[in-house]
DNA sequence: TCCAATTCCTAGCGTTGCTAGATTTAAAAG
DNA sequence: CTTTTAAATCTAGCAACGCTAGGAATTGGA
């Protein structure tokens, strides 16, 4: 019974390095350096252990896109408590969520452009994505007026995520971002 | 002279063959189907065949891209030039840009997401993207009021590129486009 | 008809994600 | 404490990827 309960933790402690290693590496070298041979060396293990963890690298990834879904919503919760008023919180909760992903490249695309075997617009969303969104809505309610609260939230979302990834694949200036920003900010103004 | 000048239109015949075979593989199986021996295979030549034309598979991408933002600035030009006034223009300019990126996904994503050794905010833009841009700029010109034309021709593309690329990942629910569509067509309609 | 130059293909390198089968390790039974 | 059995882990390898070196074949001119 106790070395049972014993392995199990050793399991779950190494899952979690496998994680961690793989959020690390995709940090700092980006995910095309997360190989399964590498992530293998970083946990001391051979390659075929990372297997009887995850089903592929897909739910690895998927794995650090959920610990991501985290700290995004912390993040825009914060911003949005710590606004002056409605007007402000709109312009500080985008601003929030635009450092996340611009701070956490690798991170922000596993979340939202690379992984799709994540569980999105369904009944069984990730917890702490729903925390985001709400937090999204939340923010925008002042703005929704006639048009449902969810809509205007997919899409202020949908602006921010544009001119994040747009920016961040080149597509657009550096420079001019935050004027950018402003405009759409604006438009979703009270 | 002459031998030299058939010699010349072959190779940029098969340089086509290559462009075309790589867009149609892409369009019908995706992006990940589009393998060097495959393409060595439907243009009846060897792999090696394929680097004398291009330098690698990422230029053959960013070819195909290239393609796709002249059916994209012509699909802009007809929406506009058909609208009944600036404010339909807008819908329909919107309209037509989701049309495009929802009927060619593979084409918008090496437009728009994967290739990213092409040109884009510098001096030597494609032709036709700036042409598609520039279509842009004019449909919310009405709306630009005090900020800069170029700024919220660039917010107003991502609200549209970020509506697209999250519904085709899964993020976004297909049922409630249009009236995300319509949200972010009232915000900068005039 | 022979030579030279260009064009093209065969073969292979290093890497990827992933897996089958042997091997080691550890727990349970005697 | 030894033996047996089951679980955990590793070694080795597969198929596919992008890409390239070096030799074979084709072509045009002398």
């Amino acid at each position: 019974m106790s070395t049972q309960s014993r392995r199990e933790r050793a399991r779950a402690d190494r899952e979690r390095a496998i994680v961690a290693a793989a959020r690390d590496l995709a940090l700092t070298e980006g995910w095309e350096a997360v190989t399964t041979r590498r992530l293998a060396a970083e946990i001391e293990y051979s390659q075929p252990v990372l297997y009887s963890h995850f089903k592929g690298k897909d739910a690895i990834m998927a794995a650090v896109a959920v610990e991501g879904f985290a700290e995004l919503a912390t993040a825009l919760v914060s911003a949005r408590a710590s606004a002056a008023d409605p007007r402000q919180a709109v312009a500080d909760v985008a601003a929030a969520y635009v450092a996340f992903a611009q701070e956490r490249p690798a991170i922000y695309d596993a979340m939202f452009t690379l992984a799709v075997d994540l569980p999105f617009a369904s009944q069984d969303v990730p917890t702490d994505l729903a925390r985001g969104f709400a937090e999204l809505s939340e923010t925008v309610r002042p703005v929704a007026a006639g048009d449902d609260l969810e809509t205007v939230t997919e899409t202020f979302w949908a602006g921010l995520h544009g001119l994040v990834t747009l920016m961040r694949s080149g597509r657009l200036r550096r420079a001019d971002h935050d004027r950018r920003l402003a405009v759409l900010v604006q438009r979703f103004s009270p």
